[in-house]
RNA sequence: GGGCGUAUAGCUCAAUGGUAGAGCAGUGGCCUUUUAAGCCAUUUGUUCUGGGUUCGAGUCCCAGUACGCUCACCA
């Protein structure tokens, strides 16, 4: 590994360190309180007008350094917070000049000493002895910043994005605020969790390697298994594992896990990616859609502790119920096309010409639904919204109206123009799932798509009987991006997926 | 996969085809209340990679790689 001259004199002060019989990695920490617990700590002491010394053992990474003649001030950041260390020659004698000799930003400090404020009154620990906890021998990406009026200013940044995402362990070491973001990302699982738990519905695990895939349509990872001599998928869906349980008395099952599809790479597609599904037994769409409501409003007052938010400068209201918007209405209403006139493909695709629609040759009816709804309707859904009654072509493993068997009982979510969720009253008809899994077949066949046997087993366990069911899927990472105001799922994907380097670009 | 753009010091960025620079970081010095500390001095380059044009290329051309935006794809 090639070291740049930063990195060579910091080396070089570890062993100048080891000559004095020192290490610059202990083994053992030896703080009595977090930097936010001690100065909290400190602030009640002061209120108390208790005279005695507050002192603590506090450790974190040296975040700014400034050197005097016979002092030195220097932030020390953990998770909880920074405080300033206030190191004077009064307290320190000589191991003030041994500081400014061998500390570094970057480095791990442990320092004990009693709180004070300085003259500008600032919480401040008065050390009167400190140690090397850890050195940093490549300098963290210089990220200075300050609190002017309540903002965050930064002077300079480590903005590269693709060095951030590689090196995603520097970007939440220098930006405070992409911690920020994966700290509300895991508020947001932890509330929905509580939430599925609440109303109780049992969290499952299904397999992740499947001998056939299903549950979307997506192109999937490819895998085998040596022993068994086994081609194995990596998931595109939990669907049809979890609803196997409702055919086995489990009657409310919900999974958070990764899927992979094996798909284009975009401001809102991630290889793998974080999905939740649930299934209900006795809910049908409705019911999905007023329980979604609930759920989204109870992530939202847990992970932001509101019920607003703005994304990309438009303020989002989810204390108001979403609007329901009917596909076929809103279709007719946005282009003039009543695709409930239009039964095939052939039909549709000519009343699309008559209104100057471009469509490529040979598209599917479903497929020109979608792409109206995706070209129409979609960017206007900046409110929350559901968009409901998706055509039967689109939808294999959901039920028909029982008004009308060319449409399904389907909806899906929208905030900010974006699809966030995709629900159903299940499918739990076999006979009927059986033909459109054939009719899916024939559908992959003529568009040369990847063979996707139908899954029979699956099958199998609905001729058991499965029970009236709604079911619902929400990609988690897009839900914090809306939350988090990110504007490409990289920001809240700690290691999102990137292009391979070259092996001789890859080493510094 | 297509189009457009970007790639220069550890970081953020400059540089008419004519000696590759600044701020921060680093190093040395001064400094007992700083907080983007300050002052003085100072080090650092495969200008993404490989070709080409030219007396001369960071700059122009071609190819490649990566990233960004965008389009396509995406139940």
């Amino acid at each position: 590994m090639e070291l740049n001259e930063l990195e060579k004199i910091r080396v070089e002060k570890i062993r100048k360190l080891e000559q004095f019989g020192l290490v610059a990695y202990p083994t053992r920490a030896n703080i009595d309180a977090t930097i936010s617990q001690a100065s909290n700590a400190f602030e009640k002491a002061e209120t108390d007008e208790k005279d005695q010394p507050v002192e603590f053992t506090l450790a974190g990474r040296m975040r700014s350094l400034r050197v005097m003649g016979k002092l030195a001030f220097t932030h020390i950041e953990d998770s909880t917070g920074k405080i300033q260390l206030f190191l004077r020659i009064n307290e320190l004698g000589e191991k003030l000049q041994f500081f400014k000799d061998f500390f570094d930003i970057g480095d791990f400090i442990e320092a004990h000493g009693s709180m004070m404020r300085t003259k500008s009154g600032e919480i401040s620990l008065l050390v009167d002895d400190f140690r090397l906890l850890a050195k940093a021998i490549s300098p963290l990406p210089a990220a200075k910043e300050e609190m002017v009026d309540g903002e965050l200013v930064r002077y300079t940044g480590f903005s590269d994005p693709e060095i951030r995402y590689r090196q995603r362990y520097a970007d939440l070491a220098v930006n405070p605020n992409v911690r920020e973001i994966f700290r509300t990302r895991t508020k947001i699982v932890n509330a929905l969790r509580e939430f599925l738990d609440m109303n109780d519905f049992l969290e499952v695990e299904t397999p992740i390697l499947q001998p056939i895939y299903g549950g979307a349509a997506a192109k999937p990872f490819t895998t085998h298994h040596n022993q068994l001599h086994q081609d194995l998928y990596l998931r595109i869906s939990f669907e049809l594992y979890l609803k196997r349980l409702l055919v086995g008395g489990l009657d409310r099952v919900y999974e958070i896990g990764r899927d992979f599809r094996n798909e284009g790479v975009s401001y809102k597609h991630n290889p793998e990616f974080t999905q939740l599904e649930f299934y209900c037994a006795y809910f049908d769409y409705l019911k999905v859609m007023d329980f979604t409501e609930k759920m989204i409003r109870f992530a939202a007052e847990k992970a932001l502790g509101r019920t607003q938010f703005t994304y990309n400068n438009v303020e989002i209201d989810l204390s108001k119920p979403w609007a329901r918007v009917n596909m076929r209405d809103s279709i007719l209403e946005k282009t003039g096309i009543d695709i409930s006139q239009y039964p095939d493909q052939e039909s549709l695709g000519a009343a699309m010409t008559a209104k100057s629609i471009q469509f490529k040759p040979g598209t599917p009816r479903g497929k020109l639904i979608d792409q109206l709804v995706g070209d129409y309707l979609e960017p206007a859904f900046i409110q929350p919204t559901f968009l409901y009654d998706y055509p039967w072509e689109i939808s294999p493993l959901a039920k028909r109206k029982p008004d009308d068997p060319t449409t399904t009982e389907r909806f899906e979510g929208f905030i900010a123009g974006m699809e966030l969720c995709n629900a159903f009253t299940e499918l739990n008809d076999p006979i009927d799932q059986e033909i459109r899994f054939l009719e899916l077949g024939r559908a992959y066949a003529s568009d040369d798509d990847e063979n996707n046997p139908i899954d029979e087993d699956y099958l199998r366990a609905m001729r058991y009987g499965m029970p009236p069911c709604g079911g619902f899927g929400m990609g988690i990472d897009r839900l914090t991006m809306l939350f988090t105001d990110s504007r490409t799922i990289r920001e809240v994907i700690l290691f999102p997926h990137l292009r391979e380097r070259d092996s001789n670009t890859e080493e510094e």
